[in-house]
RNA sequence: CACCCCCUAGCUCAGCUGGUUAGAGCAUCUCACUUUUAAUGAGAGGGUCCUGGGUUCGAGCCCCAGGGGGGUGACCA
């Protein structure tokens, strides 16, 4: 797309004349050169002085123009600031232009500018700064959605459309401050949680994204192909493999950041690409990890909200320690009355059709398990719940329990009904792991296309010996969701996965003048509806003649009339 | 993937039973205004009514197809 064939609305061509201007003014609309900005607003205004010189840079949100004098909102990165502009202490010498013009006509809502000057406070009692000197940073061309704030907090023509903010993420957060708190709510949440493992001594590691194997969960993986080695690769659905061959190399604990991609469904609990936090700590086990969890989220709540409870759909949520244990059995026993103890694959079958779960024939005894949990219980952990030891069909990964057979060491932390972390005593009997691979080759042969690959490297890892290991998988979106008390996952990522935009562009009007369209006409001729050779082409030239000279006339266009054999000139 | 809803000016939205030249507030432009704060007053401009078909004398509105988005469900350890 060039500059000549955008089409731009009335305001943005405004602006555009407006930056010319600025230009022939002498005024680059974008220099190169450093601003010495040395406050910012929100400092400003925390410890208010008047008489200071102050240097500030940020954007115009609003202006408020009085003939000589004007008001105008300054955003920067921390908050706002009213600047206060007076032609005579702007411009105190004959020459105005700099109110009159650059300021007045040529500056608009949403364009950078730096200021110095002096702050003080106005008559109704407003900090503010009086502006000695104006600098253009950089020309804004497009117009702001331009939302407004009553004196009760009400927010007017607020820049609401989910499609509108999700795809030009930049402008929500200009203009809806609270969506600028949210992000900086995910960046403590991560900073917290990697603060505290740092303390302990654990390693922050990078570990492949780029995989021949997606090992590590079960899910469908994002494929794509490598060139030189001429294979495919998968984007990780997990890195959970990787960072035991870690922990086999000697590390005591390691800990990773990762986006994980899953090629599933998108709805406001899942994104393609999206973060968990894993962790891997040897000679610990699970009970152990419960404790690291609940000290670790309580800490996490406080470095967003300075205390340990938050709001979360109107229920208070309290992440102080220590934290509920159900196991899953008991789980199940509370909410249903089945007890899934000793229970074989048809039992369970029976027992989730007397409770109306739709089950089917693919599905093996830990899915059952699965689906009788999901559809009866999860809901019912409102407050930061362990459901712990999780029957062995379901957990390829995990150790099995030191004293219940049939379940292993595991448990996942639910909080408000939704599984934010899920934890194991990690498998370290190469053996055991090895059958455990080769039943869920089973369970894909039978037709669950979930079931995990098996990864052959890594059952060599184990049969060098890994320590024994507790690990922990934490949905960072989903926490942050949780203490930002937001529903979509949307609202928690900066550019969630969305459909690509179809740009409209405007006709080429190039295309035209090659066919002997003379320039002037060319854009005219588009808008009158023949903006392809093609639709010239396919009229007679004497209507197309009779058209162009109509939408002439209508459009008074200060060009000669077309005659005939120029039309027939580019039909030929 | 299913069902429901939405798409009209830069933003937020009206638009009746299908009927003149599609409206409002804010934003924009012009003019006035030296302490305003949703500044104010006067005036003006701005539209591919998501796209393409159809019905009709006539479609923003009705019908069909498509696109994009949202919600709910299904799916998702």
């Amino acid at each position: 797309m060039n500059q000549a064939n955008m089409i731009r609305s009335e305001q943005e061509r405004i602006r555009l004349e407006s930056l010319q201007q600025l230009r022939q003014l002498g005024i680059d609309p974008y220099p190169a050169a450093a601003y010495p900005v040395d406050t910012h607003a929100a400092a400003l205004a925390a410890d208010f002085a008047e008489d200071r010189e102050v240097c500030l840079a940020g954007r115009i949100l609003s202006r408020r123009i009085m003939g000589k004098a004007s008001f105008a909102e300054l955003q920067d990165s921390s908050g706002r600031i009213q600047i206060y502009l007076n032609r005579d202490e702007l411009c105190p010498d004959e020459d105005k232009t700099q109110y009159n013009t650059v300021f007045k006509k040529l500056l608009d809502r949403g364009d950078v500018v730096g200021i110095k000057g002096t702050t003080f406070t106005t008559q109704t009692g407003e900090p503010s700064v009086l502006v000695k000197e104006l600098t253009v940073l950089s020309k804004s061309i497009r117009p702001l959605p331009s939302v407004k704030t009553d004196d009760e907090g009400n927010v007017h023509d607020a820049f609401t459309d989910p499609e509108l903010r999700y795809r030009m993420r930049y402008v929500d957060l200009l203009v809806n401050p609270h969506v600028k708190k949210t992000f900086e709510a995910r960046t403590k949440v991560i900073q917290a949680i990697r603060e505290s493992f740092m303390e302990k001594g654990w390693l922050e590691v990078d570990t492949p994204v780029l995989q021949a194997i997606p090992g590590g969960a079960a899910a469908r993986p994002f494929m794509t192909h490598h060139n030189a080695l001429d294979i495919p690769l998968y984007l990780r659905i997990a890195n959970e493999l990787y960072l035991k061959r870690l922990i086999v190399g000697g590390f005591d604990g390691v800990f990773e950041f990762s986006r994980n991609f899953r090629n599933e469904g998108m709805d406001r609990t899942h994104n393609p690409e999206f973060t968990i936090m894993e962790l891997y700590v040897a000679y610990q086990d699970y009970h152990w990890m419960m404790e690291t969890i609940e000290n670790l989220l309580g800490r996490v709540c406080k470095a967003v909200h300075g205390s340990t409870k938050t709001t979360l759909a109107g229920k208070e949520i309290d992440f102080t320690p220590p934290y509920r244990k159900v196991t899953m059995r008991d789980a199940i026993l509370e909410h249903t009355g089945v007890d899934i103890d000793g229970m074989d694959e048809k039992g369970l079958r029976q027992a989730c059709a007397n409770l109306d779960i739709e089950v089917d024939e693919t599905m093996g005894k830990g899915k059952l398990i699965d689906e009788m949990f999901g559809e009866c219980c999860e809901e019912h952990y409102v407050q930061p719940t362990f459901i712990t030891d999780y029957p062995v069909e379901m957990s390829p990964l995990t150790k099995v329990h030191r004293d219940k057979p049939g379940y292993t060491e595991r448990f996942e932390l639910f909080i408000n009904g939704t599984e934010i972390a899920n934890a194991y005593s990690e498998l370290n009997d190469p053996i055991d792991q090895r059958e455990r691979f080769e039943e869920q080759v089973a369970l894909s042969e039978r037709g669950d296309d979930e079931a995990m690959f098996i990864d052959q490297d890594f059952l060599r890892a184990l049969e060098y010996g890994m320590p024994p290991t507790s690990g922990v998988g934490i949905g960072i979106d989903r926490l942050v969701m949780m203490l930002t008390d937001q529903t979509s996952i949307q609202e928690v990522l900066f550019f969630p996965q969305m459909r690509p935009e179809v740009f409209r562009t405007g006709p080429d009007l190039s295309a035209l003048e090659a066919m002997g369209v003379p320039s002037d006409w060319a854009p005219h001729v588009a808008a009158a509806g023949f903006d392809t050779p093609e639709a010239i082409q396919e009229s007679k030239p004497a209507a197309l003649r009779e058209k162009l000279n109509g939408f002439r006339k209508k459009n008074k266009l200060d060009l000669p009339a077309l005659q005939l054999e120029e039309v027939e000139s580019w039909v030929q």
